[in-house]
RNA sequence: GCUGGCGUAGCAAAGUUUGGCCAAAUGCGACGGACUCAAGAUCCGUUCUCGCAGGAGUUCCCAGGUUCAAAUCCUGGCGCCAGCACCA
């Protein structure tokens, strides 16, 4: 079966080719939807995780179509970085899955050497993505298929940054980036495409404190904790080896040699003298800001590849420091303790229950977590280090400063106000250092070294920002979460490095050259470029013609075009732009919420004026497996199926389904084999019953009926309500809501409808036609299956079904679900009810009852009842009851008053009596039926007193009927009037 | 660290913004039944506990609180997950 499902998935999508269905033609003055997803870079192959985000974007573009509007949906690849790199590189050393992949994908051997050329290799991958896509059933555009590292998009990505230089949107300022001394830039992630270890490294600003010796230079104390200098009691130096002067800035420093090294990369400076540890051994120190003398001791603490060679001590809160002061010898030991300076307070109120546990007992607080976490010694280096986390961090959490001149302060302003003015005023200066060791693929040791003039996108800027979060007013955000989300991300964005030195594939940056335009700033503006490469696919417009001038006028309608370009041809691409512009949609994984997303706002309000700017964006969350994240990067010999397998098992519209309805688009689905399974044959269900229905039609007009059962006017309804929800649920882009009304409901209405005795041919075909064309933006090669044999064209191409698509009847849902009220009353009493039944007695509530129905509820709603006493009071006063008085309290406890007072407004008028007893008479053979009952009666409550030995007829209410069951035995009780 | 998300019956997942018709939709699974030579599909029933009259009890991570009324609001706690830090 399932190889047949392939070969007319196929067969579907070559139709879909012919026709021309993905090709978008500008057509001023009629309505046009674009939309794309985040380009994929070239990293790997794709598998199934990756078709989710692309197949939402497909069911979109296609529910526009079928809306009649001209949808622009092209697709390109994001060549630029070094994923591609880094795939070329697995091609050369013929990583095994790497080669199975290629081979599969039609490689043969003598095409390996070529693709260890990242450009060629990321050019293969690309048209793999493109295979992919078309067997998922995707129509895009492809006269707009780019790469990011074709020419012509170079061009484009040339003019995008002398654009916005000239707009002033890029800054140079100081960057400290990571660097290997022997192969260059790389870049620390944790992906660890450049290293051998330390992908998860941070960079972390030390702030070095110079104590002054005796001699007038200066021992650096690199610390994170410069306001803690006001507890310093002594400092530390290495055991052993020597210090080396460092000058910079008038001043000479004595540092550790690898510190040296750091400073003279990051800061500057030259180098000077060694002098011997034991040298400087009996020297005191004058600490800075505090001007407190101490001494210089030696411990094993100091790690002299770690910030400066030296620390300063503060036994108070470091419980290193601490204890390696309890290890000293007295009376060393002793003087120092007693001058341990606590600085600040942790207010019990704020503290978690864990930390109050470390914080008890005598003395400063790093007293107070060694004994808590009984660390034995400096040698004990885990609980040390557990100690020195959660001090440090409860205390920055919540530590209020005592010392003078911060009282009061929080310690995080306190470290921030001594830091600022340690550097300004006594000579400190910044190191930065990596959170571990970094070690670059090539062995070296990877340092941090300063860029003095660093490009950046000045997404910091406040105007800048500005424009953003107005423009942001007024688009459409999916989910509701990422669209409150969004302003927050904003808040905090910064400037943005734009270009890098490095390996890898991108656009030469048009101001020096020297520099690539980094991966995430070439891809941000490039859904206006699928317009102009649309021209230059078709050979009408050359890449040299592709100028900064023909851009601007293109995309901004300044100048003149520059003259290189037929002023009819650049017309003709201006007003391409003007008719697809601005972007409807822009789609992309959860991964590009704080990436992808605001600078594509930046750039777009940088470049284009606000009518022009994108109007909606959606982002997706991920196939997951095993609760890590399934990328190209992470594929490791079958985590999830190949798309090949997943495709000949379960059918592109299977998988589509899967995805559609397993989750919110807003929730990671952890994939599951069986559950999509259960989607795929669902989808096929959906095909077994739709296609007999449009048998016969040749038009998608529906006939118009005469419906005048209640049945066929409640089926009639509640399709055109399934029809109104769906079409609401696709626009607003939520598509599992659609696919539970057209995968689910649906078909149960169907069920129903036949179950209830409907029949009704043409209202079956109607429900055939609409069902149909619901069915084809989730799962369009079936639709189209299921429409073959009729004469009805493309499902593709059909007008999806509006509001109006069949007439409701109010009054028919309104006696459905009465009727459905007593289906469920008749339940719950067979429920309770064991034994056999023959009969269903029905009452019929009285005449009066439905008038003191509507004289309560106007009571309720008139304001003047509101208990039981002022409703008697209310109905007492009318006419028509005065002869039932005596039954209204009984009458009453059928009802619950309080819920009546607040629901009151929102219930219509009682059905009068013949009316619910015709309505009751009429369901009798379904009831019969659906319950299995012999015999079904219909009863007045007032003419039912011997058929109601139990007196249950009281308890009728206005459509809301008494029942009573009947057993087979019960003999003698039967002088019914049937 | 910064920024988010989540915790609901066997599983998945609505409901939470706007408290009440919520023992809590829907789907799946499981069990029983009808149909069938049989399977699938379909249909019916059960799926927190109790109940031979339409009901009662105990529930929506835990503990408090607000309220006539809490899955929903507030406070605190516990647990899980994700994104980001020049990575596309």
């Amino acid at each position: 079966m399932t190889g047949e499902i392939e070969s007319r998935e196929r067969a579907w999508q070559a139709r879909w080719k012919e026709v021309g269905l993905g090709k978008a033609r500008a057509q001023p003055g009629h309505p046009k939807f674009s939309l794309v997803f985040a380009y994929p870079g070239t990293s790997g192959f794709m598998h199934v995780g990756h078709m989710r985000g692309y197949t939402f974007a497909d069911m979109i573009a296609r529910f526009h179509r079928m809306k009649g509007e001209e949808v622009f949906f092209p697709a390109g690849i994001h060549a630029s970085g070094l994923p591609a790199v880094i795939f070329a590189g697995k091609v050369a050393r013929r990583d095994p899955d790497t080669i199975e992949g290629l081979k599969h994908w039609g490689a043969r051997d003598e095409d390996l050497p070529g693709l260890e050329d990242p450009a060629t290799a990321s050019r293969f991958l690309a048209r793999t993505y493109w295979k992919v896509w078309e067997r998922f059933g995707l129509i895009l555009d492809e006269s707009a298929n780019v790469s990011t590292i074709d020419s012509d998009y170079q061009q484009f990505i040339r003019w995008q940054f002398l654009r916005l230089e000239r707009l002033g949107r890029l800054v140079q300022k100081p960057y400290f980036a990571a660097f290997c001394p022997r192969s260059g830039p790389v870049s620390v992630d944790p992906s660890e495409t450049d290293l051998e270890r330390g992908g998860n490294a941070e960079i972390v600003a030390y702030t070095a404190l110079p104590f002054r010796l005796p001699d007038g230079r200066f021992l650096l104390c690199a610390t994170l904790r410069p306001e803690t200098v006001y507890g310093a009691t002594n400092v530390w130096v290495p055991t052993e080896g020597s210090l080396f002067e460092w000058s910079h800035d008038g001043r000479t420093y004595l540092v550790s040699e690898t510190g040296r090294e750091k400073l003279l990369e990051q800061v500057g400076g030259e180098r000077g003298a060694d002098v011997a540890v034991d040298a400087l051994i009996t020297q005191e120190v004058e600490a800075p800001l505090t001007g407190e003398k101490m001494r210089l001791l030696k411990s094993p603490l100091v790690d002299p590849h770690v910030g400066s060679g030296a620390v300063m001590s503060v036994p108070a809160h470091a419980p290193a420091d601490w204890v390696a002061v309890q290890e000293l010898e007295e009376p060393t030991r002793s003087l120092l303790a007693s001058h341990a300076k606590v600085l600040l307070t942790l207010p019990e109120e704020s503290l978690a229950p864990s930390e109050r546990e470390l914080f008890r007992g005598d003395g400063p607080p790093a007293a107070q977590a060694v004994r808590s976490l009984g660390v034995k010694g400096l040698s004990d280096t885990e609980r040390l280090q557990e100690a020195t986390e959660r001090v440090y961090r409860a205390e920055h959490a919540h530590g209020v400063m005592t010392v003078l001149g911060h009282e009061g302060e929080s310690v995080q302003r306190a470290r921030e106000r001594v830091a600022e003015a340690a550097l300004a005023r006594v000579g400190a200066v910044e190191i930065r250092e990596f959170s571990e060791p970094v070690v670059c693929r090539c062995g070296e040791t990877v340092i941090i070294r300063k860029v003095p003039d660093q490009w950046f996108l000045a997404y910091g800027n406040g105007g800048w920002k500005d424009q953003v979060r107005a423009h942001l007013r007024g688009m459409s955000v999916y989910p509701a979460e990422y669209r409150d989300e969004l302003p927050r991300i904003l808040d905090w964005f910064e400037d943005r490095p734009a270009v890098r030195r490095g390996k890898w594939l991108g656009t030469p940056f048009p101001k020096d050259p020297r520099w690539i335009i980094e991966p995430i700033a070439d891809s941000t503006f490039y859904p206006a470029y699928y317009v102009v490469r649309r021209f230059v696919s078709a050979g009408k417009l050359k890449v040299e013609e592709l100028t900064p001038e023909f851009f601007d006028y293109v995309f901004r309608g300044e100048g003149d075009g520059g003259g290189h370009v037929g002023s009819d041809l650049l017309e003709e691409v201006r007003r391409e732009f003007l008719y697809f512009y601005p972007l409807d949609l822009n789609l992309g994984g959860k991964e590009h919420k704080r990436v992808h997303f605001p600078p594509f706002l930046y750039n777009h309000v940088a470049l284009l004026p606000p009518e022009l700017c994108p109007r909606g964006i959606f982002v997706n969350w991920w196939i997951t497996r095993d609760q890590a994240k399934v990328s190209k990067k992470d594929i490791k010999g079958g985590a999830l199926p190949t798309v090949d397998r997943a495709l000949s098992d379960l059918g592109a519209d299977g998988l589509r389904l899967y995805y559609a309805i397993a989750s919110t688009s807003s929730q990671d689905i952890e994939w599951d084999l069986p559950s999509a399974e259960r989607y795929a044959e669902r989808a096929q269900e959906a095909l077994r019953s739709v296609r007999p229905l449009l048998e016969g039609l040749s038009s998608w007009t529906l006939p118009s009926l005469e419906l005048s059962t209640h049945v066929d006017r409640w089926f009639s309804s509640a399709l055109a309500g399934a029809t109104r929800r769906a079409r609401e649920a696709f626009e607003e882009n939520d598509l599992r809501s659609a696919a539970e009304v057209v995968y689910v409901e649906i078909p149960g209405l169907i069920r129903r409808y036949r179950a209830k005795g409907g029949k009704e041919a043409t209202l079956l075909r109607g429900a055939g036609s609409l069902w149909v064309r619901l069915l084809s933006p989730i799962t369009p090669h079936l639709a189209e299956e299921a429409a073959s044999s009729s004469g009805l064209g493309l499902v593709a191409t059909a007008p999806f079904p509006g509001p109006d698509v069949l007439p409701i009847f109010p009054e028919a849902m309104a006696r459905e679900a009465m009727v459905d009220l007593l289906e469920d009353d008749v339940q719950s009493l067979l429920k309770a009810w064991k034994s056999p039944v023959a009969e269903l007695r029905v009452f019929v509530a009285s005449g009066w009852k439905t008038e003191a129905e509507r004289a309560l509820l106007d009571a309720f709603r008139g304001g003047t009842a509101h208990d039981l006493g002022s409703v008697m009071k209310v109905l007492r006063t009318h006419e028509t009851l005065k002869s039932h008085l005596p039954d209204l309290p009984a009458w009453l406890k059928l009802y619950d008053l309080r819920e009546l007072a607040v629901a009151s407004s929102k219930r219509g008028p009682p059905l009068a009596p013949a009316e619910e007893q015709a309505l009751w008479n009429e369901s009798v053979p379904y009831l019969r039926e659906r319950f299995g009952l012999a015999t079904v009666s219909v009863l007045k409550e007032e003419d039912a007193a011997s058929a109601d030995p139990k007196g249950r007829r009281l308890r009728a209410r206005p459509g809301r009927p008494a029942l009573f069951l009947v057993e087979p035995a019960t003999k003698g009780l039967l002088p019914g009037p049937r």
